[in-house]
RNA sequence: GCGAGGGUAGCCAAGCCGGGAAACGGCGGCGGACUCAAGAUCCGCUCCCGUAGGGGUCCAAGGGUUCAAAUCCCUUCCCUCGCACCA
């Protein structure tokens, strides 16, 4: 047949899968195609689940784009799948939105889940959506306040004073992602002035609450409120904390065993965590008993000018209480988040353990409340804050190490922080630092060793309306009470409008009557930070229904832990940390056996639009269905690796759009074929291996979340497949098996095209349920094969180029004869001290002669680098099927054949075969 | 400063774990087929030299290990991210 005529017919159709996507949404809802009803172990596949901002972005498309294409993959690879989603759906943005919008956070949270629901329908996404779990609902986050009676009860919940991030004009707290930096007239457009969840990537939200107080960084801002602009100030209120660090050292030893998480969050949690080892010492301050320091650098102790403690400690407030100006610094220091190195010096004093002297003592703003104990032992020649300190308030160094090597150490411009040798330490000079803490800790009556971490307990109370109300009711005469489990869940009142905590306002909510005693009560009127929501909804999809408990746990001993789950690598420290808490907390009350969530995590890497992230707040957003849904999804998954960055390009695009409508048009060019072959020849035996090779090769791919390798897969087949077709008439049982080939390995990616093209090739049921293909023959040397050809090709090309021939009416390919593939292997496995040449020559196989002997030099020369081989059948073989592609490029005849004797063979090597133009 | 991850041809990007092809694929560019033409589609080329499959140089820079390195090791430079008044 001619080769323009079948291409053109190929063009006939075009898939637009606008048309077809309403059809399969229906016929998968009505065949409950993604329900997972009982299963022994089902795989467990999870995206980070959404807050519900009210559209799907292009972050989200990444994410569940991602899951879908595994899930999908593992269900036609026979597993059962667990593929559930849900929504985030508390937190501080869906209250704003309600203020601008004068409505209120449930309607419009409601709005957004079903914008978001039909969005992700139409991305084609297979979730079991009898699953849905929504955080917003009593029905769920009842166990939310079930685990805070449960956790209280195992000694994890405690109630304590905090020092917050405060906006006095909106009267709340703010986490620090609301205090921004007070000058942004240089802003570089980095999301200052949106809605902290306005355009965050999939995944448990980051907005309402305090997050920051887990951990440093909320010291480090003076900055202003996000939505006001007021100077955000300090207060101290009491607040719900989980006791998290209770756990620090487990968190922090079972990371090592998080084989299947990247090393990148591993690395994030252990910094995050922040252990410390190093000793406790206490000084004694007259009159005032003893005063505790933490130290990791005991060796220091010597050099001690003076002892300092922060504004909130015990000691201050102390010494403020009988002297004036200490009283005004504290005051001071408190109200303000940025102290420098200020300080006031108190008239009390305290002894060095070690040395007996008397050191003056400070309070001082760097010293920080809740990092150690509150206070430091000073020493200004050995750490560079001290070092600062005393510089500031001109207090004396002491240097008490020195560099063993004799080298400068910088004192007394800068301190010395290294390690070395101790003088000046009376009984502990000479001795090296690591040694003289050991010392100092055996023999210091007051000194002990001790661990502490960076990590802070988990403030959980928020002063929102649009969370899980704490439960708790707050009795004048029996202080705070648990509210009964048979009182669960309470609800949250209808919302009202005004500043501050709606909560607050609605005193059929507040007044209650104490649990315990009977008497008048007020309720806790803080929420939960939505975390807690987010820490363990991934149990809830086990048994969402279950009204008895949070989750089943017969159902949840047999199905955890989660196989894979995906979501950006922002949630490192806070959501992928909180969700290891629960974990592990539930499994010391006995509630699941096992100890870490999630054995395969994969972090989704970001869109970029114009080199920069795509945010709402750069305006440089691409809409998902703006090139249609299914053409955006295939792009995400083909533009690169998984967990890295990649650009958005609408060329990029368009060609993933052409690739579905090749593949497509294939399918449909084979449907209307004019005419079958039966008998079978040996390129329809190239492109039947071929097949095996491309199944062999995507399915490593999608093992390995490699979705862009198989879609590069995909492209090769597709191409040879239709090269095939224009080549002869196409062997009827072997296009048939390339285009279900093609069609099964691309729906996972493409879901609405695979249903359509096995529904155009008529294949049984959905394509969602069809059996993963199979390689029919050994494809272990596919690499091998691949590389024959290749250069096999590339050598032809290159002598048509090379020797400016325009015509040829023959090309003949021949193989080496049999007894070099011998010879070569004979020099392969041969031991590197053998006689080479006569061990070669001697083979029986291997013919007497001048071109065994020269060859075999040949072989002796090169017999380190010699490379594995297919044998001279398995060669001449897969020649004489690829020769069809010679055939069709150059417009030749093409005879493969095998050496035999006086041909003209010369050149011909095992891998390498002669080629003659004629 | 500490820690993690990167730097691959005009651009994007794979390969690096398990060393062996001037290095997959896409985009752009060039040439060709099909066409009145354009688009779409298909084929080839796209580091340098070469009239029979050859040679040279190459994966940030430099060094090392190895018969063999983009891949392993060391040093340096650059980029991105996380942590940092943490005692």
């Amino acid at each position: 047949m001619a080769k323009g005529s079948q291409r053109t017919m190929a063009r006939r159709g075009t898939y637009a899968s606008q048309a077809v996507k309403e059809y399969w949404q229906y016929v998968w809802d009505r065949e409950d195609a993604y329900e997972l009803a009982d299963a022994e172990n089902p795989t467990y596949v999870l995206g980070m689940f959404p807050y519900t901002s009210g559209t799907l972005h292009m972050g989200h498309v990444r994410n569940y784009a991602i899951t879908d294409a595994y899930a999908r993959y593992r269900r036609m690879c026979g597993d059962d799948v667990l593929h559930p989603m849900g929504w985030d759906a508390f937190g501080l943005p869906a209250e704003n939105a309600a203020y601008e919008r004068y409505t209120d956070p449930e309607s419009w949270t409601e709005a957004c889940i079903a914008q978001m629901r039909e969005d992700m329908a139409d991305m084609g996404f297979g979730y079991d959506w009898s699953r849905e779990i929504t955080t917003c609902r009593p029905d769920y986050y009842r166990w939310n306040q079930w685990f805070f009676r449960e956790f209280h009860e195992a000694g994890l919940v405690e109630y304590k004073a905090a020092e917050v991030n405060w906006c006095p004009d909106c009267e709340t707290v703010l986490a620090d992602a609301q205090v921004q930096e007070p000058d942004p007239g240089t802003g570089d457009g980095d999301g200052i002035g949106e809605a902290p969840a306005a355009d965050t990537d999939a995944g448990p939200d980051t907005d309402a609450g305090v997050d920051a107080d887990v951990g440093p960084d909320a010291h480090d801002h003076a900055g202003v409120c996000w939505r006001c602009e007021t100077p955000v100030g300090r207060r101290e209120l009491d607040q719900w904390f989980f006791t998290i660090t209770d756990y620090a050292e487990e968190l922090l030893a079972g990371l090592d065993d998080l084989d299947g998480w990247p090393d990148s969050v591993r690395e994030i949690q252990r910094n995050w965590i922040g252990r410390r080892e190093g000793a406790r010492v206490t000084f004694e301050v007259e009159g005032h008993g003893d005063v505790d320091v933490f130290t990791t650098r005991l060796d220091t102790i010597c050099g001690a000018t003076y002892l300092a403690v922060s504004p909130g400690h015990d000691l201050a407030a102390a010494l403020a209480a009988k002297d004036e100006s200490v009283a005004r610094y504290v005051d001071a220091a408190r109200a303000s988040a940025h102290g420098g190195m200020s300080g006031v010096e108190t008239d009390a004093t305290a002894v060095n353990p070690v040395t007996g002297e008397e050191l003056p003592v400070y309070v001082a703003a760097y010293v920080l409340e809740d990092v150690g104990t509150g206070a430091v032992m000073g020493v200004p020649a050995h750490n560079e804050r001290d070092h600062s300190f005393a510089m500031e308030q001109d207090l004396p160094l002491r240097q008490v190490v020195e560099p063993v090597d004799g080298s400068a150490d910088g004192l007394p411009g800068e301190p010395y922080t290294d390690a070395g040798m101790l003088v000046d330490s009376g009984d502990y000079d000479g001795l090296a630092s690591s040694a003289a803490r050991e010392r100092l800790l055996s023999d210091l009556a007051a000194a002990e060793p001790d661990v502490t971490y960076r990590l802070r307990d988990w403030l959980i109370s928020r002063q929102r309306y649009w969370g899980t109300p704490i439960p708790v009711v707050h009795c004048e005469e029996c202080g705070p009470v648990l509210v009964p489990e048979a009182d669960l869940p309470v609800e949250l009142p209808e919302f009202v409008q005004t500043t501050g905590n709606p909560l607050e306002d609605i005193d059929s909510f507040v007044e209650t009557e104490c649990p315990e005693c009977g008497r008048p009560a007020e309720r806790e009127t803080d929420t939960m930070d939505t975390f807690v929501d987010s820490s363990w909804y991934f149990l809830r999809y086990l048994s969402p229904d279950l009204d008895t408990a949070p989750f089943d746990q017969e159902v949840a001993g047999e199905w955890l832990p989660v196989d894979v789950y995906v979501g950006g690598e922002e949630h490192a420290v806070l959501h992928l940390l909180y969700i290891r808490f629960f974990t592990r907390a539930l499994a010391d009350l006995g509630l699941v056996d096992v100890q870490e969530p999630v054995e395969r995590l994969v972090n989704q890497g970001t869109v970029l639009y114009d080199g920069t992230k795509m945010s709402k707040s750069k305006g440089n957003v691409v809409n998902p269905h703006e090139y249609g849904a299914e053409t955006t999804r295939l792009f995400v998954l083909s533009a690169a690796h998984p967990e890295r960055d990649f650009e958005w390009t609408a060329r990029a695009v368009s060609s993933s759009y052409d690739l579905q409508q090749t593949l497509h048009g294939l399918v449909e060019s084979f449907v209307e074929r004019a005419g079958v072959r039966e008998e079978r020849e040996p390129h329809d035996e190239y492109v039947a291996r071929e097949i095996d090779r491309t199944i062999a090769a995507a399915t490593a791919d999608y093992e390995r979340f490699r979705f862009h390798q198989a879609v590069t897969e995909i492209r090769q087949l597709a191409a040879l497949l239709g090269q095939y077709r224009d080549y002869d008439t196409p062997h009827e049982a072997v296009y048939r098996r390339g285009l279900g080939t093609l069609t099964r390995l691309v729906a996972p990616l493409t879901p609405y095209l695979g249903e359509e093209m096995w529904n155009l090739l008529r294949g049984e049921g959905l394509v969602a349920h069809a059996d993963w293909p199979t390689p029919e023959r050994d494809v272990a040397d596919y690499d091998v094969e691949r590389r024959l050809v290749r250069t096999l090709r590339e050598d032809v090309r290159d002598i048509f180029d090379v020797a400016n021939i325009e015509n040829a009416d023959e090309i003949e390919i021949t193989v080496a004869p049999d007894w070099m593939y011998r010879a070569h292997e004979v020099a392969r496995s041969a031991d590197e001290g053998d006689a080479l040449v006569g061990q070669i020559l001697e083979d029986d196989a291997v013919p007497a002669g001048e071109d065994a002997q020269a060859y075999a030099e040949e072989l002796l020369e090169r017999r380190q680098e010699l490379e594995r081989m297919l044998d001279a059948d398995a060669e001449y073989g897969l020649l004489d099927r690829a020769a069809w592609l010679l055939s069709d490029e150059f417009d030749a005849a093409v005879t493969v054949r095998r050496a035999d004797g006086d041909d003209g063979a010369e050149k011909a090597r095992p891998g390498k075969p002669a080629v003659h133009i004629r």
